[in-house]
DNA sequence: AGTTTAATGTTGCCAAGGCAACCATTTTGT
DNA sequence: ACAAAATGGTTGCCTTGGCAACATTAAACT
């Protein structure tokens, strides 16, 4: 195939120091250029962070990142209801509804029914929660001061505009496809 | 863009605040800026992208994104220990030590202990694994040309560009931290 | 030498989070 | 109006993957 040759092509120039210390020569057959594999670098960075964050604001202020960001949503929209929270940060509803119980537990939300719908909540920080969020949020702004310390500020605005546009194009990928 | 364009008033009842826009809440002291917050933005980015790679590898391949992954890696440098492995995909040893296990039961790889110390091993694809890695990548490289489909060639570009620097700065944030 | 220290994997344990089945309420279609 | 479908949440079950304790071997330092 035609992809398959100019792909081996091009991956193999930028590659040599990559294994440089193990890997023999592979060369032969399609690989990935793992220096240039956006999906890789996405899942690698997102998961350094996520477990970073929740070890951090863990110890610190005794939440985990999931609740850290259904903290900072509720802060931004007071009263929304628990599909809301699903929709935003991009989390299953399971999750979603055990953390709501959790965190009301422990005072950091309050729920109470919809009047005018009988399935809804409405879901909002209590004065314990918003205090919580004032003091987490310090932390997670400074946490991506310093993620994004590698980027001048047009590079960072750049970046945000990227990452903006393959958000709203998450639907391509996860969409259907044929094998 | 903004997920909020549904019916915003909902179950908000009749004192929705309608901060339906841009979502500064007027009232309280600061918040995110979820349209523009790094770390949220690749997560969720990470999540959909991990969870619908599994979804589809699973049922068109029967391997999930992990062993896909640690494939694509020993297709490049073939021969290398779990050590690499973890460093280059930033898991941890132990579901990598499993997986591996799981992968060598299903003659996806040969792992064969290192002579010269006898506490490495050497891990490579065998055929099987090669012949599935072949027909993954093919899938996978699709996957990732639908995602930067909204971007073109130069952004794209800027983009590796931008995650690789954010992907070596990671110490930054992953270290040590005071509240 | 011998004793500590470090590195490689394996395993036990646990939290995070997706999926599906389900219940309770609308909403819709006829 | 009433059955059918859709919606909001809850719960059970499962996979993923991190952390820590451990065994084994290698390296480093007396």
């Amino acid at each position: 195939m035609d992809i398959m040759s100019e792909q081996t092509g091009k991956s193999r120039g930028a590659k040599a120091q990559a294994q440089a210390t193990k890997g023999q020569d592979p060369d032969h057959g399609l690989t990935l250029d793992l220096d240039r594999y956006v999906p890789a670098f996405i899942t690698f960075i997102a998961n350094k962070l996520s477990n970073s964050a929740t070890a951090f604001y863990q110890r610190n202020f005794g939440v985990n990142v999931t609740e850290w960001r259904i903290m900072s949503l509720l802060a931004i929209e007071p009263g929304i209801p628990a599909s809301r929270i699903c929709s935003v940060i991009g989390f299953d509803k399971g999750p979603v509804s055990r953390t709501l119980a959790a965190m009301k537990k422990r005072g950091l939300i309050a729920i109470r029914s919809d009047p005018a719908d009988g399935r809804s909540h409405s879901i909002a920080l209590t004065t314990k929660g918003r205090a919580t969020h004032d003091r987490v949020i310090i932390a997670a702004l400074e946490r991506e001061r310093r993620l994004l310390s590698c980027l001048d500020k047009q590079e960072q605005e750049l970046l945000i505009v990227l990452l903006r546009r393959i958000h709203d194009n998450l639907g391509a990928v996860t969409g259907p496809m044929e094998p």
